[in-house]
Parts: structure tokens; sequence; C-alpha cells
DNA sequence: TGACGAAACGAACGTTCGTACTATTGTCGG
DNA sequence: CCGACAATAGTACGAACGTTCGTTTCGTCA
């Protein structure tokens, strides 16, 4: 059980690249095998099907998830600087990637396919926005956002800045996408406050 | 020139529909022609290429999206009537393809793929982007919006919205995505007026 | 009606896809 | 150091990919 974990992570570190540019279908188990230095058949053992392998690059996707945008918020202050801070770390996270956030490129592609993958994809998406929402309830709760703040409308606010925020860096390439989701994502919480 | 053109229409009808769904890529040549009923080679002649038969398609779409949306609210009166046309009448278009805005799926796959595809795409996104921010300008010197309004930013906004609602609703289809981005974008007027 | 160009066809090209088998290599505990 | 077993490679498969080819059907006008 211990070399085959460790080129499994490697090649699923490598897969969440390729996946993250190229999309999970076009994310070939040939293409990937030669990005690694392995047979496709070598590589294949790994996972036993297609499906088997894009549900684990997403899983490892999960995990980074967690340790570099929700671990590290929560030990931020509650209320605004916890929203404040996931916000941050998302747009940290989402830059690691050389294709944007792997999610964002994955529901596209599997918003209309049934599978364990949309199945998966819609569990993990509806964590991430309770997350959110529930951070935005905190806030309320703090005095940080005003009484009658609906946290799931903040919740899709949030998410919608996040989304646009990726296609425009992707798109226009012009260095102007942060500064103008700042500035979006301001006021998005000017208006949320009392 | 006939008929030609008009099974070219026909095909490109089709292929709309499936792009929207399936993506630009994964929108594949023989399983259009099967779509239409027609044999491989009979459609590619059409195309001489399958980028080619991807630009067409996005130029289609863009034809549709001028009839759709861009011309009915240049009919509405200039200012904040026009930017909740504009935004009216995008919600409807999207929901006229079985997979949402074409568009939007088309971005994704391609923002990072250079080529003929995605400068088309770079393109008319921009357009896209200088008429909204046209439209809030406009919206401003009307003195319907507050004068120190950024236009640009505005339109940043307006889009992340759209594409929020265009996720929202294909990947949770719980019918709530509606009501939650007018919600998001009344409020998004309310901070842009006066 | 005959002829001619446009449009659609069927078959085949070489390549790549995902997957199934079998064989070879590598890694450890006794 | 060796046998067991995990890990990787090799090979082959049927299907689908985009594309090309030569041929046949269709539409139109002399």
């Amino acid at each position: 059980m211990g070399k085959g974990a460790d080129t499994r992570g490697m090649i699923l570190d490598r897969a969440l690249s390729l996946a993250s540019t190229e999309g999970l279908e076009q994310l070939t188990i040939g293409l990937l095998a030669k990005a690694v230095g392995m047979s496709k058949s070598g590589l294949f053992a790994h996972f036993k099907s297609k499906e088997q392998l894009q549900l684990s690059v997403l899983e490892a996707a999960s995990e980074r998830f967690v340790r570099g945008v929700i671990s590290p918020s929560l030990k931020e202050p509650r209320g605004e600087p916890r929203v404040q801070a996931l916000f941050d770390h998302w747009l940290e996270w989402e830059a690691a990637f050389p294709g944007g956030c792997p999610y964002q490129t994955a529901i596209i592609e599997f918003d209309d396919r049934p599978g364990v993958v949309r199945d998966y994809l819609l569990e993990t998406q509806r964590d991430w926005q309770d997350a959110l929402t529930q951070a935005a309830r905190i806030a309320v709760d703090e005095g940080h956002f005003r009484a009658d703040l609906e946290p799931k409308t903040f919740a899709f606010q949030f998410t919608c800045l996040a989304i646009g925020y990726y296609q425009h860096k992707h798109l226009y390439r012009d260095g102007t996408s942060k500064t103008l989701t700042r500035k979006a994502f301001d006021q998005l919480l000017d208006s949320a406050r009392a």
C-alpha cells in the first residue's frame, strides 16, 4: 500500500492541472499517461474506469479546497472577517490551477449529464453553498451584517462574483480582473452591512 | 445557393442545441449527422473542418443573441428601462437552449485554448460587455443611476449574475434560480440608483 | 429531355479513445 | 535471498474520431 498510493497522488496532481485547462472529459487517459511518464495501462490500473478517474480528480480537488480555503477561513474571527477570508482564499486557490478552478470547468461539462460525477458535483457544491450561507448568517448574528440580510442570497451573490472573476480572468487576460472583482465584492459587503 | 443554405441552417439549428448541452468539442460530426439524419460526409461538406463548424455554430448563436436580446432592448427607453430589458431578455434567451447559453459552455471550453474560436469568443464577449457598459453609462446620463457609478464595474456585476444564474439553474434544478437571481439583480439596481 | 453543377452519399483512411487481457518488473516480510 | 504480491508495461480489441475520396442523386435551366 506504499508505493501505489504515492504514484496515485502524483497522477492526480498532474491530472488536476490538466483537468483545469482541458476539462474532465478531454482529460484523456493516454494524454495523462504521457504527462506523468507512464504507460496507459499502468495508469489505468489505478482507477478502474475513466469515470472513477474523473471522480478521483474531483475528490482530490475537494481535499485541496478544504485545506486551502475552508480550513484557514475557519481560523479567522467569526462574522465579516471570516467572510472576507473565504473570498480572499478563494481567489488564491483559483490561481493555483493553470486553467482556473477545476470545479468551474467540471460543472459546465457535467451539469446536463446525469451520473456519479454530476451527483458528486451537486453534493460538494451544496456543501460549499451551505458553508457560505452559514458564514453570512454568523455575520448577521455578530451584528456585522444587517439583520434583514438573506444569507442564501448573499451566498449566491458571492458565488456569482467568484465565477465571474474566473471567466473574466481567463478570457480577457488583461490583468484587471482581480481589481474589478474586489471592487464588486466591496460593494456587496457595503450593501450587506447595516 | 438555395437548398444548401437551407440545410446548413437546419444543421446549425440542431447543432446549437447539442452544443449547449454537450459543448463545442463534444459536438461531434458523426453525432450531429445522426441528429439531423444526414451522412457524416454530407454534413461535413457544408463546413470544411470541425473548427469551421464550431465557428459557424457560434456565429449562429450571435445572430440569435442580437435578434433576441440586443435588438429588442434597444427599442426600450434609454436608461434603466433598457438595462432592465437587457437583463430580462438575457434570462429568456438563455432558456431557449436545453443546455443553457451556448457561449457560457464555449467560453469555459476555449478560454485556455488559443485559436480562431477563442478569438471569436473574445471579440463577441467584448462587444457584449461594451453594450452593457454603454447602457449603464446612458442610465447615469439620464439620472437613473448615481453619477459616480462606474459603468464597467456595473457591466461586470451584471454579467456575473447572468453566469451565476446559468450555473445555479442547471446544477441545482430546484426552480429557485430565477427568483434568487432577480433578487440579486434588484439589489444591484438599488445600489446603482441615486 | 439532356446536361451540368450542387448536394448528399458510402466507404475507407490513419489515429485515438476506453478497456481487457497477459506478461514483466519491482518491492518487501520471512 | 527468495517467494508472494503489488505495480507497471505490453499488446490487442472494437468503436468513434476528423477527414478524404469517388460516386450517385437532386435541382435547374437550355
